[in-house]
DNA sequence: CGGTACGCCTGAAGGC
DNA sequence: TGCCTTCAGGCGTACC
């Protein structure tokens, strides 16, 4: 499932394949997708960006903004299944099941056209009028971005929290881009329990923290980010960063690291895997 | 504050 | 083989 790695993965080849390109048909399948959760009435498609030429693509956490020169932006969000599908000049692709939004496009090198997938419909799209709105109704409202937080900043966020560390990682207003994939691969690396309350790191503690969610989002961007299922990138190809994974999945099996058997349990409400030995929890004295 | 539960949604996977 | 059930989870919201 398309977490920041992925979607880090899909803005890069975005910017080489369809930045300075100008959008000339947008085909709205599905309205629902746009705007969800707002009761107004339905997007056009010059919302969408149609007779805009894109300027800029840029991610913060899971999120997705496509800028166009007059300022228009159109942001997505991949949720659960989302895919955007980048078809080529030459290529002949048949329109998936589920394709709620296509672009065809004049003037990228090679592409012709991107398409939007999600079957599962956890993501959607957002039109907003200029930068300004993008930030004051959305991206302002999520914590730093994990591929760049520094621990000064991500212990100030924890500090005092009494909430366990997988509650608190997964939130995006306290640090925006991981899922329940990279939260548990963290934590492993970091020798972290799930439960820790997230107030009582040591700052050792967070900058290993730091260090090993920063190296291991990094890697799944190289390897291409983790195919579970059902995520392809733009061009069709699977991850390769799933094959990487310690804990998540591996609920039954040894650790990697100890040899002890794995634990798994409902922890905020996601599917969590951890190791106790190597990730022991530690109690508050007294 | 934080936790718990629910609804949204489809397809993969497992059981029989 | 095929039907049925279960599970996966990002995120907003309601409630305790």
């Amino acid at each position: 499932m398309p977490e920041l790695p992925e979607v880090e993965h899909l803005c890069r080849h975005l910017r080489s394949s369809i930045q300075d390109a100008t959008i000339t048909e947008v085909h709205l399948r599905r309205p629902g997708i746009v705007n969800p959760g707002e009761k107004r009435s339905r997007a056009s498609s010059r919302d969408l960006l149609l007779d805009g030429t894109i300027c800029n693509l840029e991610r913060k956490g899971k999120q997705l903004a496509i800028e166009v020169e007059d300022g228009r932006i159109l942001c997505i969000h991949l949720g659960m299944s989302g895919r955007v599908q980048v078809i080529k000049r030459n290529e002949s692709v048949d329109l998936e099941p589920h394709t709620h939004c296509t672009w065809l496009l004049h003037g990228a090198p090679e592409a012709r056209e991107i398409r939007f997938v999600d079957p599962r419909r956890f993501g959607g799209l957002w039109t907003l009028c200029s930068r300004e709105k993008l930030l004051s109704t959305r991206w302002d409202q999520l914590g730093p971005d994990a591929l760049i937080v520094n621990p000064d900043i991500l212990a100030r966020r924890l500090s005092g929290r009494s909430r366990g560390l997988k509650s608190a990682l997964l939130d995006q207003g306290v640090v925006a881009g991981l899922g329940n994939i990279y939260v548990d691969e963290t934590l492993f690396r970091a020798g972290l329990n799930p439960r820790q309350p997230a107030g009582t790191l040591k700052p050792d503690e967070i900058q290993c923290l730091v260090t090993e969610m920063v190296g291991i989002l990094q890697e799944a961007i190289r390897m291409g980010g983790s195919t579970i299922r059902t995520w392809l990138d733009s061009s069709g190809k699977k991850g390769d960063f799933a094959s990487t994974h310690r804990v998540y999945g591996r609920s039954g099996c040894l650790c990697v690291s100890c040899g002890q058997l794995l634990k798994d349990k409902i922890i905020a409400q996601r599917q969590t895997v951890w190791c106790s030995k190597c990730q022991p929890l530690r109690r508050r004295r007294r």
